[in-house]
DNA sequence: AAGAAAAATATAAACGTTTTTATTTTGATA
DNA sequence: TATCAAAATAAAAACGTTTATATTTTTCTT
C-alpha cells in the first residue's frame, strides 16, 4: 500500500451539489436528470450521469428520505417464542430472511428486522411500523385465522405481504404453503399404508394454518371413509420440547397411534426423541412423516418421509411480490400457493407389516 | 367499534412545528427542551413535554437522520452460506438476532440486517455501510484469522462489535466463545475416558475460531503426554452434509478414530446420521462430543455430551456492546468471552470399555 | 433604579433531496 | 426578423430536524 494511498480519505462525499459545481447546471436539472426525468435534454443528461460516475456520487439516502417521505426500508417481522431456555425454534427464519435480501438486492431498499414475541406484539409493531412511517412496506407470517395486522393495513392501505392466509376473505397479497393438500397427502398415504390411528401434531388452533392442516387430515378420512382419529390431535407450540411431549404422552392412550404426521422440523426432531426415549423404532413400531422447510429430514436416523417446500424460495417470492406492491401493483396480482414435494423415504406402512 | 372511531386519521403526524404552535415557543426551544437540554427552563420543559405528550408527539426519523448524520440502524452482518440445497445451517442466527434486537429495545435504534454469502461479500458490505453511511454502528461474525473487515473498521473509527476475535493485536469490542478451553475440555474428557484415537470435525482453518480449537485439541493431548491424533482433523463448511461425509470417510482409514468432536449442531447432526447409516452406535461404538448454542442436543438419539452456551446471550451481549460504542465508549473495556458449560449426557468411555 | 451579567428564548441557516414555479433559450412560424 | 410556443434550465420552497448566533428577558449588583 503506498503511501500517497490516503486511507481516511476526508473528502466529504460529493452530492447534488457538487454535481451542480461540476457540470454548472442547477441543483434542480441534475436531480431530474439522476432521476431520468424527460424534461432533461439527452445531451445533458448524459453529462450529468458521467459527472456523477466521475465522482462517484451516491444518492444520500437520508436527504431522499426526508423529502419524499419514504424510509426505504423493507421490514420484516421475526417471530421469536419466547420458548423455555432458548429453545431450538423458528431456525427456518434465515432462509426467510435471506430470501428477502435476494429479492431487494440491487434496489434502493434495505432490510430491517423486527423481532416479535407473540401475536399482540407482532400487532403492535405493525401499527407501531405504519404510524411512524419505520418502513415502506411489511412482511410478516404466522398469520392468524383472524389476524389483526391484516385487518390493520389492508386498512391503511399499507404495502405488504404476508406468509400465510388468514380465514378472511380480503384482497391482500401472500405467499403461502398449501397446508391443506400436504396435511391431507400425509394422512392419505398412511391410510393407505394401514395406519388407522394417526396422530397429528399441530400447531395451535387460532394460526389460520392449523386449520388448514386439520381440514386435510380430515378429508382424507372422511375419502377413506374412516372415522378421524380427531382424539389423536395435538396442538401446541412448534418447539422441539413440545414435540417430544406429544408423543410421550400420545403413546399412553387407550389405543395409541400407529403413526405420526408433524408440522416441522423442530417438532419432528422432539417427536422422534420420545420414541426414541421409549424404544420405539420409526419404520417398526411407528411411522413419522414430517414437513421440511429447511432440508434437515435426510439426515434424521432412520430418515423419513417428508414433505419438503425451501422455505428460501417463498423468501424470495416475498420480497419480490413486496417490491411490485410498493410499486402500486394491485395485490389480487400477487399471490402464490406452493405446493410441498413428497419425498419417500420410507413405505409407511411400519416396514410392511401393515398392508 | 363506534362510528366516530375513524380509522383512517389523515391528520398529519405532529412535529415540531406542531409543538411550536401549541406552545408558543419557537422550534428551537422545542427541540433542544426535548433533548433535555440545559438551556431551556424547567418550567418551560415541562410544558413541552406536556404538550408533546398530549399530541403524541414521535421525533421523525427521517428529520433526525438528514440533521445529524446518523442513521439510526444498527446493522448485523448475517452469513448465509450458499450451502448446496439450502441446507440446514446458520440456524442459530435467529437468536443472535433475537439477542441484538433486546439490546436495542426502547432505544432509537433499528436493526437492519445485510445477507451476505461469504467473506469477501462481508466485507464489501462493510466498505457500503460506512461509506455511504448505512448505518452507525456493525455487528459481525464468522470471523477470519485476518478479517479485513476489522482492519478496516478499527482504521476508519467506525463503531463495532465482532463475534470472534481475529489473531491480530488490535483495540476492538467483541464477545467469543472460549473456542480453545472448550476443544480442550472435550479432547480431555475423552482422553481422560480412554480415547486415543479421537476425530476434530473443524471449520475451515482461515476462520479465527478453527485455530483456536485446533490449539486446544493439541494441548490437551500434549497434557496427556500422548500423540495427537492430527491426522483426524477434518475441515469444512458447517453443514449437516459436511458432518456425515466427515464419518464416512473418517471411519475408513487405517485406524480410525472412536470419538468424535464436533463444532455445531448441525454437523453433528450429520456426523450421527453418517453413524447411523453405518450402524455405528453413539455410546457403544462411537461417542461423540458437541458444541451446541441452541439447546438440541438434548433431543439426539441417543443424547450426547455437549458444551452449552445459548447463543442468544451472545446477542445480547453484542447489542449493549454496539450501543455504547455507538456512544463513544472505549472499545478497550467491550469484550467479553463466555465459556460454554458442560452437559454431561454420556459416560464418553464407550459405556464403560475404556476405561 | 441603572447597569451588567446571566438566563431564556428566538432567528436563521443547514443537512441533501424533490418538486413547484419561474425564467431563459431554442426552434418554428409568419 | 419579430413573435410565439415549446423545450430546457434555474430559482425557490419544502421535508423535520439541530445548532450557531442573535435577541430578549430576568436576575443580581451597586
Amino acid at each position: 500500500m503506498a503511501a500517497h494511498m490516503h486511507k481516511t480519505r476526508r473528502t466529504p462525499a460529493p452530492t447534488i451539489k457538487t454535481l451542480a459545481e461540476i457540470t454548472g447546471y442547477s441543483i434542480a436539472t441534475i436531480s431530474k436528470a439522476l432521476r431520468d426525468s424527460p424534461v432533461v435534454a439527452p445531451v445533458t443528461r448524459d453529462l450529468i450521469f458521467k459527472a456523477a460516475r466521475e465522482v462517484g456520487y451516491q444518492a444520500n439516502a437520508r436527504g431522499m428520505a426526508l423529502r419524499t417521505g419514504k424510509s426505504f426500508q423493507a421490514a420484516v417481522l421475526m417471530p421469536v417464542t419466547a420458548a423455555r431456555d432458548y429453545e431450538w425454534d423458528g431456525v427456518e427464519y434465515t432462509q426467510v430472511l435471506s430470501g428477502v435480501s435476494q429479492a431487494l438486492e440491487g434496489t434502493d431498499y434495505r432490510m430491517s428486522v423486527h423481532v416479535i414475541r407473540d401475536a399482540a406484539d407482532g400487532a403492535e409493531t405493525a401499527r407501531r411500523i405504519v404510524d411512524q412511517g419505520l418502513a415502506d412496506g411489511l412482511i410478516f407470517s404466522g398469520i392468524l385465522a383472524d389476524d389483526p395486522r391484516i385487518d390493520l393495513l389492508v386498512d391503511q392501505h399499507f404495502p405488504f405481504v404476508s406468509m400465510g392466509r388468514c380465514r378472511k376473505d380480503l384482497d391482500y397479497a401472500h405467499v403461502d404453503i398449501d397446508n391443506e393438500w400436504a396435511a391431507h397427502a400425509a394422512t392419505a398415504r398412511l391410510l393407505a399404508g394401514g395406519h388407522r390411528r394417526i396422530a397429528l401434531v399441530n400447531p395451535e388452533r387460532r394460526l389460520s394454518y392449523a386449520l388448514d392442516r386439520l381440514d386435510g387430515f380430515d378429508r382424507a378420512f372422511r375419502e377413506a371413509g374412516i372415522a378421524a382419529s380427531t382424539d389423536l390431535v395435538v396442538e401446541g407450540d412448534l418447539s422441539t420440547h413440545f414435540g417430544r411431549q406429544s408423543v410421550i404422552a400420545l403413546l399412553q392412550v387407550a389405543e395409541p397411534p400407529t403413526a405420526f404426521v408433524c408440522i416441522n422440523e423442530s417438532t419432528t426432531l422432539g417427536v422422534l426423541s420420545g420414541l426414541g426415549s421409549l424404544g420405539r423404532q420409526v419404520g417398526v413400531d411407528v411411522d413419522v412423516i414430517a414437513y421440511d422447510d429447511i432440508n434437515v429430514s435426510a439426515y434424521f436416523t432412520p430418515p423419513i418421509t417428508t414433505f419438503y417446500q425451501p422455505i428460501e424460495v417463498l423468501g424470495r417470492t416475498l420480497g419480490q411480490f413486496l417490491l411490485k406492491r410498493m410499486e402500486g401493483e394491485d395485490p389480487k396480482a400477487l399471490r402464490q400457493v406452493f405446493r410441498p414435494t413428497l419425498i419417500e423415504r420410507q413405505p409407511d406402512n411400519l416396514g410392511g407389516r401393515l398392508v
